[in-house]
DNA sequence: GTGGTCTAGACCACA
DNA sequence: GTGGTCTAGACCACA
C-alpha cells in the first residue's frame, strides 16, 4: 500500500489526497477517526510536513476530513460523500458514453466488453 | 469553436492537443489534410508560437499528425486512431466500473440511468 | 444544548467563551450566579482543563464573569454589559452599512428585506 | 492603502486575500484585469512569495481570480461575486438583527441610529 | 517571466 | 502533542 509513487507524475500532495479519498469512500477509514498527524505522516512518507499539510486542507476542502486544532484531523461522515462520488462517476460514465457515441462505437458491445472485463 | 479557453484551468498547450484530437478523430479533418502552421495558428488564437509549437510535438508522440520538413505538419490516417481511442475509452469504462463495484453500486441500474442521460 | 461543535472550525475555547456570552446576556446566567467549577465543566465536556480554563480567563478578560479565589468564577452586573454589546452590535451594523452603500446597494431595500426575514 | 498591517493578529496571507477581494468588489480591479505577479508582490509587500502563493490560492478558491499558467492572474467577472457579496452581508445584518432582538433592543431606534452615523 | 511544488526548519496557538 | 503560518530558497512546467 505505498501512497506516493515518485515515478507518477503527480504532485506528492495530490497523490496523499487521492489515497485518502479511497480510503474514506471505501469504508477503511471510519467516520471520526483520526487521522494520522501531519509530522507522524511525513516521516513515514519521507515528506515534508508541508507537504502532508497542504494535502490535508485539500482533504477538508473537498469536505473529507474536519481538523480540530490541537488535537488533529478526523473523518467526516462518508455517507454523503459515496452519494456524490457515485453522481460523478455517472457524470464521467455520461460523458464518455457521449464520446463513443460520436465516434460511432456500439454501445451496447462496448458496455458487454467492458463488463465482462470487470468480471460481472 | 473557441479553441481555448482562459477561464479553464488547464494549460493553453493541452486545449490545443484536446482540440486537435477532437477534430482529428470526428473526422472533421481527414487524413493527409494540411494542420495550419505554428505561427498562423498561433496569431489566431493570440498565443506564443512556443505553445503551439509544444502542443503539435504532442500530437506527432501522440501519433495523430506528422511532419514533412519544409512543408508543415499534415492529419495521420485516423482509423486506427479510432481503434485506439475505443481501446482507451473502454479502459477508462472499465476502472470507473471497478470503482462503482467497490462502492456497491448496482451497476445494472447505473449504465441504465446513464444510457438514458446520454439519450439512448 | 450542545457547547461543544467539534466539526464548527473555531477553537473549541472560543466556543465555550461564545456559549457563555450568550447565556449571560440573554439572562439565562443571572448576576452573581455561580458557574460550574473548570473541573467539573471539563469532564462535562470531556476536553482538557487548561481549555476550560483558557475560556474562562478570556470571559473574565472582556468583563463577563469575576473570580474569587478558593470559591471560584461568578456572573457579573450584565445590565452594563448589554449597554456595551448594544454598541458593539450597532458598530458592526455601521461597517457592514458601510460597506453596502460602497457597493451601490439600496439600503432601505435592502433593511426591509432583512427586517422581514427576522419576522418583525 | 497598506495592505499588510503586522499589528493586526490575523495571518498575513488572509490579510492580502480580503484587501483584493475589496478591490475586486468595489471595481478597482476590472474584469480580465491582469493581478500582480507572485514574485512582484511579495517584494512589494517583503513577504514570501508562498504566502502570496497561499493567498492567490484562496482567491482563486473563492472565485474572485482565475489563474493562466506561465501567464499570471486575472480578475473574474464580478458581477455575480457582487450579487454573492449582498447576499452574504444580507444573512450577516439578519443574524445581527435576532441578536439585538433577542436582546430587548428597539430594532427602529437601533436602525435610525446607525443610518445616521453612516450619513444617509 | 509566470505560477506550482517541495524542502528544511522556525515559531505560534490550541488542547 | 496537535495543527497553522511563515521564511528562504530550489527546481519544474508553461508561455
Amino acid at each position: 500500500m505505498a501512497i506516493i509513487d515518485y515515478q507518477d507524475g503527480r504532485p506528492i500532495y495530490e497523490q496523499i489526497v487521492d489515497h485518502y479519498k479511497q480510503m474514506i469512500l471505501l469504508g477503511v477509514l471510519e467516520q471520526d477517526e483520526q487521522m494520522p498527524s501531519v509530522r507522524n505522516l511525513a516521516m513515514e512518507l519521507s515528506t515534508n510536513p508541508n507537504t502532508v499539510q497542504k494535502a490535508f486542507m485539500e482533504l477538508e476542502r473537498q469536505g473529507f476530513i474536519y481538523t480540530v486544532k490541537g488535537r488533529g484531523n478526523f473523518v467526516k461522515n462518508n455517507q454523503s460523500l459515496k452519494q456524490e462520488r457515485q453522481e460523478e462517476l455517472e457524470n464521467q460514465f455520461v460523458e464518455l458514453l457521449g464520446e463513443a457515441k460520436r465516434l460511432d462505437i456500439d454501445l451496447d458491445a462496448f458496455i458487454k466488453h467492458a463488463l465482462e472485463r470487470v468480471g460481472q
